[in-house]
DNA sequence: CTTGACTCCGTACCAAGGTACGGACCTACG
DNA sequence: CGTAGGTCCGTACCTTGGTACGGAGTCAAG
């Protein structure tokens, strides 16, 4: 029989630290190998769910998230197609709007930054003044 | 003498929580104010550099780099006006390079969700394969 | 058989920015 | 005066995704 992976191993295999595959464990996130004299022996589909776990955590899902995924891939429901495209619309609307906040949160910066002179004392400084500003003068 | 806030008028009046006043005050960031039996009283200078704070913070500073901000800002040096812009534009710097890993993660949902029929059993759904994949069909 | 590398486990700790708890004390209103 | 609500303090806890520690057991090479 295939003796499988050590932890070692498959850490090494997927680019994580050994803590992690035990953390996911832990979590639930990778079901519990087979022991050989106390140690943890992997097979492949260890090393292909760890690196599916990687991959979508990639794509910004969270790890809760992500065992929602797992969950989803081993379903034979013709409804499972839907259920991850809209976990995954999800997480599109979810970037867009933190994609909107951070251009707004650009936009104030530059304009903050574009009215200091980059040179003077504190009193005449156009940034402090507009953090200390009782009503927003440039960044509301 | 003007009696000043209590700790629950300050928050109040900054839009904070008491106890996220008394945590600045532990982390050094709002200066320890005069007590009055016992409780804290706070004059417009307190609310003043409170709402300092959640500005600069609403611009992305981290309380160390408003802590930063906070010594600038008493400072009298010609330079201060220079080392605050160059914190401005660190924020910048740095919401630009959010800014594009956010746009290379949207761009990498979309591509994944546009291949899905939103439709079908987990074995067919194009997301969950690109997850999946030994190498990367899709995201890498 | 020794040695060094690896693994076991539970638990503690990290960042960051707070939030909550609970018993004691204070203040203002009626 | 009673009582409700505000404040005191230190400390613990929260979030997420891991890392680190340390003493004991195991494996493989020489």
């Amino acid at each position: 029989m295939d003796p499988g992976r050590t932890i070692g191993q498959l850490a090494r295999d997927a680019g994580v630290n050994v803590e992690t595959v035990r953390y996911y464990e832990r979590r639930g996130l990778l079901c519990r190998p087979r022991r050989a004299s106390g140690w943890r022996r992997y097979d492949d589909d260890h090393l292909r769910t760890l690196r599916f776990i990687r991959r979508a955590q990639g794509l910004g899902f969270s790890l809760a998230e992500v065992e929602g995924l797992l969950a989803l891939r081993s379903s034979s429901s013709p409804r499972v197609c839907a259920r991850v495209r809209a976990a995954a619309e999800a997480r599109v609307a979810d970037v867009e709007a933190r994609l909107r906040d951070l251009e707004a949160l650009r936009r104030a910066l530059l304009e903050v930054v574009q009215r200091c002179p980059a040179d003077g004392p504190g009193e005449a400084c156009p940034i402090l003044k507009a953090l200390a500003a009782p009503e927003g003068g440039c960044c509301q």
